[in-house]
RNA sequence: GGCGCCGUACCCAAGUGGUUAAGGGAGAGGUUUGCAAAACCUCCAUUCACCGGUUCGAAUCCGGUCGGCGCCUCCA
């Protein structure tokens, strides 16, 4: 059986069991893209969320099954596609394409479903045909509405009562403001599929509820989503799904992750000036707000686990400021977290484990039991309500007990079984957090490569500053190697010494 | 107007009834070093926006005040 597992139940708000239908199997369906421009990084917050959520569940023993939705027929593809003079479906494509290669970018799993709106047109048309049915739905011109009055648990999920909302909607022929739309009548110039209401396309809500049944099933355990989409989204898949299906329980476990704001001042540390400018208080990020950046843009400047812990860091359902600085403070946390592996990975050594321990003391003792302690610590930490933020400071205070541990001449000559521990419980990081899955190498390159790019420099330029300085060196010309030290200083570049020769890094 | 969330050190941030309030960054001092860097050590909130209340005991529960954010139009 797998471990259980405790969430947050936006439904009932409170931290709850997870409670399959199914006895070790867990059927998750997360609200993806409209894909009519590219992914920003508030976006990938989701995403990052919900995969290290699949990661750590399977991880645990669970079957998961994950769908992962693209809203492909919508007003905003409609439009960019008649601002761009091409087809929606081009467009819509053109943005999966970018979709993918972002999330690729990004480390993350591919869903075991992707289905599309235009895919299931077959399955919405029956649902809102069983909607009517039932009695939840009327017709206007070609339209359908859903009859909010005939649902009296409309509102459960976001509390929200329909006569207490702000009503600014112009009548479009319901009957209540907040009715919304199933099947809207076909317009010229727009894309329309037949249905027995007149040709026309779905509304925005009815996909996912009828994307969600076509996959998983009339009832799935995990629905997740941004919070923004509480309402009125997910209220009104609630409302279609159990219309449609008899009353039948949608979602178990209803799951929301809090949003990326953007817009504050400067958090540089020690010059956080209070003046006009620096004002500006945290807005939520979005295209509309114009403050959005593109995931592309955040991977050209750091590795890809670097974003993804700048977002675990945080609790998933806190909101969370995005700013350039916190994501090279992100950078400079991983690093922290590679150099300790590399740390245990270079202590050589075979003695039987006790003896080294017996030998050096009580760091090596500290380090042993912090890296047995590790994976359950982190396990503990990520069953209550997915707490990877705990999670990490676990993995934190053992990278500094191998540091320690790392000072002494002797650990670094026979703390080699230790070490092996201490690798042992990094490692844990890879499958519950999707952390420290590179190389030590290639995680240096990488950084290397993105830093220097953005500080506009060629690893060549800083190549041959650290030869001069080195030959300064050997020569005892302390002043020139000193002043080529100082250079390379003012480039952002570190230089160590080290008894292997020198080695440089980007300042992070 | 309605619904909901949040306010923890210089910054980010975990903790949500009980021994010393995680972790990261910045800052100060020290160890180490040709000098450095990295790392390590020490210091850096007797206190959790504010005011009341409940309790043997609250950052954690309840009420109020102030401040911020999200949703009610598209939104991860």
């Amino acid at each position: 059986m797998p471990a259980p597992l405790r969430l947050y139940n936006t439904l009932s708000r409170t931290i709850e069991p997870v409670d399959p239908i199914e006895p070790g199997q867990l059927r998750i369906y997360v609200c993806g893209m409209t894909v009519y421009d590219h992914c920003h990084v508030g976006h990938a917050r989701a995403m990052i969320v919900y995969d290290t959520l699949v990661r750590y569940l399977r991880h645990r023993g669970w079957t998961v099954t994950f769908v992962r939705n693209f809203t492909d027929i919508d007003d905003k593809i409609i439009q960019r596609a008649a601002a761009e003079g091409t087809t929606p479906e081009e467009v819509a494509e053109r943005f999966i394409d970018s979709f993918h290669r972002d999330m690729d970018g990004l480390g993350l799993v591919r869903p075991d479903m992707e289905p599309r709106v235009s895919g299931t047109i077959d399955e919405i048309v029956a649902m809102i045909g069983r909607i009517l049915d039932a009695g939840h739905a009327y017709v206007n011109q070609g339209t359908v509405w859903f009859d909010v009055a005939s649902y009296p648990e409309y509102g459960a999920l976001s509390g929200q009562r329909p006569d207490e909302l702000r009503s600014d909607d112009p009548d479009k022929g319901k009957r209540h403001s907040a009715d919304f739309a199933l099947w809207k009548a076909a317009r010229p110039d727009e894309p329309s599929w037949p249905s027995p209401w007149g040709s026309g396309r779905p509304g925005w809500h009815i996909e996912c509820s009828a994307m969600c049944a076509a996959t998983l099933g009339q009832e799935i355990d995990i629905h997740g989503g941004g919070l923004d989409l509480v309402f009125p989204h997910h209220e009104n898949e609630i409302a279609q799904s159990q219309c449609s299906h008899g009353g039948q329980r949608f979602v178990r476990h209803w799951m929301h992750n809090g949003l990326l704001t953007a817009g504050a001042g400067t958090k540089a540390g020690g010059r956080a000036h209070r003046d006009a400018e620096a004002e500006q208080v945290d807005q939520k990020m979005g295209k509309s707000k114009n403050n959005a950046f593109v995931i592309h843009q955040a991977l050209e400047l750091v590795p890809a686990e670097a974003i993804r812990l700048y977002y675990l860091q945080t609790h998933y359902r806190s909101p969370l400021p995005w700013s350039d600085d916190s994501l090279l403070e992100s950078l400079a946390m991983l690093a922290r977290l590679y150099e300790a592996r590399e740390q245990a990975e270079q202590m050589g050594g075979s003695e039987p484990l006790p003896k080294v321990v017996e030998a050096i003391g009580a760091e090596a003792r500290t380090v042993v039991e912090l890296a047995r302690a590790l994976p359950e610590r982190i396990d503990r930490a990520m069953d209550e309500d997915f707490n990877t933020a705990m999670a990490l400071g676990h993995a934190f205070e053992l990278a500094r007990a191998i540091n320690r541990l790392g000072n002494q001449k002797q650990a670094r000559r026979r703390g080699g079984p230790i070490a092996a521990e201490a690798l042992a419980a990094l490692s844990y990081l890879g499958p519950t957090l999707g952390l420290l899955q590179q190389g030590t190498e290639a995680f240096h390159d990488e950084v290397a490569t993105k830093r220097l790019a953005a500080l506009g420099l060629s690893r060549e330029a800083v190549q041959s500053l650290v030869d001069d300085r080195q030959h300064a060196r050997q020569q005892k010309d302390w002043a020139k190697a000193d002043a080529l030290r100082g250079q390379l200083e003012q480039m952002n570049i570190s230089l160590m010494d080290t008894p292997k020769g020198p080695v440089w890094r980007v300042k992070l």
